[in-house]
DNA sequence: CAGAAAAAATAAACTAGATTAAGAAAAACA
DNA sequence: TGTTTTTCTTAATCTAGTTTATTTTTTCTG
C-alpha cells in the first residue's frame, strides 16, 4: 500500500473528500509509521513532547502508576482510533504501551496542528476525549465495579474479548481477584 | 464599571494585550450578565445547547444525578473561572447551581468560538480542563478519600472553606457521613 | 510437545466506605 | 431573640472491594 494510505483515507473519511496532493504531501512528511512489540513501551511518565498514535493494526493502552506502584489503566486504543497524552508538549504522567504487537502512525503535537487547518478537528478529538473522560469519571463515582463492566461489555465487546482480564479489572479500578469474583458471580447466577 | 469590564480585562490579561474598540464591541454583543440566587438552578439535565459561564461574583457547582438519585459533584468555579458542559451544544446530563449568590457572564458556545479569532484560545481551555478531569480521575481510582480530601485541602483551601461539607463529600464521591469521620479522625491524630 | 511462565480462580481474613437512624450544633430567618 | 431549617456528628450494622496465599488453567517458548 501507498505510504501514510491508512491515514490519508482516515483523513478523507472524516474531511468527507478527498484530499489534495499538496495535503497528501504534508501527511507523509509529518506521520511516522512505527511498530512495536507486544509489551513494548512507547513512551514513559516523566518524558515531555510525547506524540499522538493513531492505530493501524494492533491494541494499546495508556495507563498510568500510583505511589504504591499499582496500574491504573486509563485508555486503550485498537485499530483506527488515536491515542496519546493531550497534555503533551507538557511532561506525561503516563505511560504507552503496546498490548498486542501493533502497526501504528505517530505525529508529534505541533505536526498535528499544522495539518488541521484551523484546528475544529482537534477540537472535535479533545472534546471527544473530554466527554469521554467524564462519562467515565461520573461512572466511577456512581456505579459498582460490577455495573461498570457490564457497561462495558456492552459499549465495547470486542475489548473484552480482547484484553486480559488483569487489563479490564484495571481500567475499572477494582484488583484482578475482585473481578473474576464478579464474573464467577454472574456465570453461577446465569444456571 | 463599564459593561463586560470584567471579561475584557480577563482577555486583556491571557491575550497579554489591550483589546481593540472592534473586539470589545463584539464581547459586549455576546456575553451576558446574569445573576443567580444561591440554590438557583442555572441549567438542568436533558436541555441542550448550555451555555459556558465566567463567574464575577460567587461560586457555582456543576454536578450529576445517578440513577439513584444521588448527586455528585464533578467541579467547581468560584471568582475569575470558567463553567459549563463542554459537551455543548448536545444535551448535557449535568446540572449547574449557585451555591451562593452569583453574578456570572455566559455565552454560547457558537459565539465563543467566534470570538477567540483561531481556537487557540479554546483549544488551551478545553485542554486545561481536559488534563484537570485526567488528574482527578487518576486521584479517585488511586487514592483513598482522605487522600483526596487532604490533596483539595493543600491545591484549594479557600475551597473548603467557602464549601459546606456534603458538598465537598460529594466532589471526593464519599457520603457525607464518611467525610465526616475521616475529619474526625484527623482531629483525634492531631492531639 | 514438554516445561516454564503468565493469567485466572478460589477462599479466608480484613478494611474502606455505605446505610440507617438518632441527636447536637450551627446557620438562617422572621 | 427564639424558632425553624440546614448542616454536622456519632455510632452500630452492613457491603463492596482488598490483601494474601494457594491452586488451577491457559499461553508461550525452546
Amino acid at each position: 500500500m501507498e505510504k501514510c494510505g491508512t491515514i490519508i483515507s482516515y483523513y478523507e473519511h472524516i474531511y468527507n473528500r478527498p484530499l489534495a496532493d499538496r495535503e497528501k504531501e504534508i501527511i507523509r512528511n509529518t506521520f511516522q509509521k512505527e511498530t512495536f512489540k507486544k509489551k513494548e513501551i512507547i513512551f514513559s511518565s516523566g518524558e515531555s513532547n510525547t506524540k499522538h498514535y493513531f492505530v493501524e493494526k494492533g491494541l494499546l493502552r495508556m495507563y498510568v502508576i500510583d505511589t504504591s506502584g499499582k496500574e491504573f489503566n486509563i485508555l486503550f486504543a485498537r485499530e483506527n482510533q488515536w491515542i496519546g497524552d493531550l497534555s503533551t508538549p507538557a511532561i506525561t504522567s503516563f505511560y504507552l504501551e503496546a498490548i498486542e504487537k501493533s502497526t501504528v502512525y505517530s505525529v508529534s503535537d505541533e505536526n498535528l496542528n499544522v495539518l488541521t487547518d484551523n484546528f475544529s478537528t482537534f477540537v472535535r478529538y479533545i472534546k471527544k476525549s473530554y466527554i469521554f473522560l467524564q462519562n467515565r469519571l461520573v461512572s466511577i463515582l456512581s456505579k459498582t465495579a460490577d455495573e461498570n463492566y457490564e457497561e462495558l461489555s456492552k459499549l465495547h465487546p470486542e475489548l473484552i474479548k480482547r484484553l486480559p482480564q488483569y487489563h479490564i479489572s484495571s481500567y475499572l479500578g477494582v484488583t484482578p481477584e475482585f473481578l473474576s469474583k464478579i464474573l464467577s458471580n454472574k456465570a453461577r447466577k446465569k444456571d
